[in-house]
RNA sequence: GGCUCGGUAGUUCAGUUGGUUAGAACGCCAGCCUGUCACGCUGGAGGUCGUGGGUUCGAGCCCCAUUCGAGUCGCCA
């Protein structure tokens, strides 16, 4: 039986269909009064279709994104849109009728929604998502994920789904906490992550497992990090060793790249960078790749320097060819390093003979020859960032960064991946001075038991990887430590008894009693990838209904204040400010 | 929590050294217009300059406080 708002949608008419009576549905986009005679266009959610009115009392009243239907005829255009997929025909019009109201003046044009304030857009997000553009995202992402399941189904992977209400972690982020009245004064916790929960899957025998699992984190937002929840493709593997994670990852994330992107994309196997070698290298545990900058540390070409800046500090050096910049691009440079509480940047220019510029007199006929063997060339221009270690490291991939970008050295059109490995297991915590777990603790600590009992702590490097895509973290992983004696002696070391392993990990130290199997994983951060993949730099535009970077809904206004009666029966008593 | 930038018409923004009636573009309303597609032309309406104090003869502009938003640092195993 016909449908009684359309015969088509809105993006599928096409000259072949010229002739046909049709029905059309969806949302006055335009409305072009010439006198007589009206143009308007229909979208819906497949696309737009001109609209022929050639009584301009059949749309009186009508303002732009009322909701109407429309009867007419599909005839071929006099004057043709090539800009249009439907722009050879239009229909020409015999009756409306409105199906939804529509105030005339809207909070912002639906074809101008990306130029507008972004908290307006999320107030009225279902506006914003009328824009074709935006709405195209919501449609990328979907599709993207089916592709994620298929191809991890296809791949072997077992999709199973694990608890949203659950403990709360100890260690990592900040947790949500969810009270309830079955247990009041009681909480569970929202997961950072099915972590626990997919390591007790292999030990239950499932093989390989993936989940596109909701994250809660109860932390700060950035650009690239949405504030309260989140996506990932988790995967776990049951006896695979990290070569195995890796071979998989890649098949997985070109074959993604190459269906839903044009982009030049990296082949397997991609770069392994220990972590020791990425901070030397890059100064950075994400460096983006299609930069071709590389950092020199020049803090023992400088060891005896009488300069009071380099005196006593790590040195490092970028060297870039950019001698026709103006004066300013260096100020600007320098404001840039001072903004990141850096106290600033050294340069000199070097012209196949001479060094000039800002500190070229402080530096001896020695350090120049000293700087000359890192390859420095004419017309390079030399960057130097002095300062304590961490906050060099720091300043040098934020100078790095600016360089590549401001610079054009970074092709747009590459996708570069890079594996980061050899994570450290343990840190030193700045405060304490005490031994820290660096990532994750149930991770495998390389030279397993016989490291534990004899290598100092801060030396053992873990089985711990990122993957990371132009300069941005976009998988985390791990061979998982399986054996109950390496993980009593990993908490040991930093400083939990057993019997408190035993309380807060108490399911996993349990199961390890009962024939764990080797296991590895990782987990992408989903809308990370769909934000590279799209070419956005904020990663709100790939979330259907964002929360801001306050963690405030401002379409659904939540967070909000809960009635006493409520908290009564939770158990909770608020504190009055 | 710190730092930086911002909040002016429905929207995006401009607003000089503190000085007459706060402007532009788009949108909206009215009129004209029979091939537009960012339609065009003419006219019109529309403002608590985020909020509260202060300085001043006079504040959109200067000062203090506060609030909201974005970016960033801390944070994110």
């Amino acid at each position: 039986m016909a449908n009684y708002y359309r015969t088509n949608n809105c993006g599928e008419l096409r000259i072949e269909n010229v002739g046909q009576k049709v029905v059309l549905s969806g949302w006055i986009a335009n409305i072009r009064k010439l006198g007589g005679i009206v143009f308007a266009t229909l979208r819906d959610h497949f696309g737009v279709t001109q609209l022929l009115i050639e009584n301009e009392s059949m749309i009186e009243g009508i303002c732009k994104e009322t909701v109407v239907r429309v009867e007419g005829e599909v005839v071929e255009r006099s004057s043709k849109n090539p800009n249009m997929e439907t722009g050879d025909i239009e229909v020409k019009v015999s009756a409306v009728s409105v199906l939804g109201k529509c105030q005339n003046v809207l909070p912002f044009e639906i074809a101008d929604a990306q130029n507008t304030k972004e908290e307006l857009r999320l107030k009225y997000r279902y506006l914003d998502l009328r824009n074709q553009e935006n709405h195209k995202l919501v449609v990328y992402r979907a599709n993207v994920l089916n592709y994620v399941r298929n191809k991890l189904t296809e791949m072997g992977f077992l999709e199973v789904q694990t608890p949203i209400l659950t403990s709360s972690s100890p260690e990592g982020a900040r947790d949500y906490i969810v009270p309830t009245v079955n247990a009041p004064s009681e909480f569970y916790a929202l997961p950072q992550a099915p972590q626990q929960f997919k390591q007790l899957l292999m030990i239950s025998g499932f093989d390989k497992y993936f989940q596109v699992a909701p994250c809660f984190r109860n932390e700060a937002a950035r650009a690239d990090r949405t504030p309260g929840e989140f996506y990932q493709i988790d995967m776990e593997m049951s006896f695979a060793t990290q070569d195995d994670v890796f071979e998989n990852c890649e098949t997985f994330i070109i074959g993604l790249f190459n269906k839903f992107t044009t982009l030049d994309v990296d082949r397997a196997p991609f770069i392994r960078i220990p972590y020791k070698e990425a901070i030397d290298k890059y100064c950075s545990d994400k460096p983006d790749l299609r930069n071709p900058l590389t950092v020199n540390d020049v803090s023992d070409v400088f060891k005896d320097t009488e300069f009071n800046a380099f005196k006593g500090k790590t040195i490092k050096m970028i060297v870039a060819p950019c001698q026709d910049k103006p004066r300013r691009f260096y100020d600007d440079l320098g404001k840039l390093i001072v903004s990141y509480e850096g106290k600033g940047l050294a340069w000199i220019k070097y012209d196949g003979a001479e060094f000039t510029g800002s500190i070229a007199k402080f530096v001896t006929d020695e350090q120049k020859s000293g700087l000359l063997e890192c390859g420095v060339k004419a017309g390079d221009s030399l960057f130097f960032i002095a300062d304590e270690r961490a906050m060099a490291v720091k300043l040098t991939n934020v100078l790095r960064n600016a360089l590549g970008e401001q610079l054009d050295l970074i092709d747009k059109n590459k996708v570069a991946f890079c594996w980061i490995c050899d994570f450290p297991f343990y840190e030193e915590n700045e405060e304490t001075g005490a031994v820290d777990f660096s990532h994750n603790p149930f991770t495998m600590p390389q030279g397993g038991l016989e490291a534990l009992n004899n290598a100092d702590p801060l030396d053992i490097v873990a089985y711990q990887f990122d993957l990371v895509c132009n300069g941005y973290e976009i998988l985390s992983g791990a061979v998982r430590n399986h054996d109950v004696d390496v993980m009593v002696k990993a908490f040991e070391i930093a400083g939990y008894p057993q019997e408190v392993v035993k309380e807060k990990f108490g399911a996993l130290y349990s199961a390890f009693q009962y024939g764990p199997p080797p296991h590895a994983g990782c987990a992408f951060g989903f809308e990370r990838l769909i934000m590279i993949m799209t070419g956005k730099d904020v990663i709100r535009d790939v979330i259907t209904f964002p929360l801001n970077k306050n963690g405030r809904d401002l379409l659904m206004n939540a967070p909000g204040k809960i009635d006493e009666k409520t908290l009564k029966e939770l158990g909770i008593k608020t504190i009055e400010e």
